[in-house]
DNA sequence: GCCAACGTTGGC
DNA sequence: GCCAACGTTGGC
């Protein structure tokens, strides 16, 4: 099993919404993110969900994946604002993954994790990261943990 | 709302 | 294949 941290903004999707029904995490649109979730998310992973964007940014909760990578089907649909007229149905460019809610956090503010020494190897804290969807490492979601 | 950092696009 | 221009992300 492997432990991820997944970006969302709370207006659009917060952990609430994840608490009330599972969901298609869809929509990622960076090509590191894609491979990440097409090549490497799989079923029993588990996801920090972190809220960017907004007045307390920081993780907020855990989610646990359902279904592992599959082409993400608002890229097809002419109706989505994801839609992408350059993903082909046959070699699809995006992927979607599913996640049912683990549990709230308290939250854990994005300057308390800049502070922890055990997370500087984490993308999300270094400078300038909008990468949405990364790994976490089995130290980093120890670490994390223990800051609840 | 501002702006720095970053990824993507497209002309050459 | 380079790189400037542009659009987006995301913290503050």
């Amino acid at each position: 099993m492997a432990y991820w941290l997944f970006k969302t903004e709370p207006d659009a999707f917060a952990i609430d919404d994840l608490a009330r029904a599972n969901t298609l995490w869809e929509g990622v649109r960076n090509y590191q993110a894609r491979n990440f979730l097409r090549d490497q998310v799989q079923v029993g992973d588990r996801v920090f969900i972190y809220h960017s964007s907004c007045k307390q940014v920081g993780i907020a909760g855990i989610g646990k994946v359902e279904r592992a990578g599959f082409p993400d089907p608002f890229a097809f649909d002419p109706d989505s604002p994801y839609f992408d007229p350059k993903s082909d149905p046959a070699a699809p460019r995006w992927y979607a993954v599913e996640l049912a809610f683990e549990r709230k956090l308290p939250l854990l503010p994005l300057a308390a994790l800049k502070a922890n020494p055990a997370l500087s190897g984490l993308p999300l804290v270094q400078k300038g990261c909008r990468l949405s969807v990364m790994p976490v490492s089995e130290a980093e979601w120890q670490a994390i943990l223990a800051m609840e």
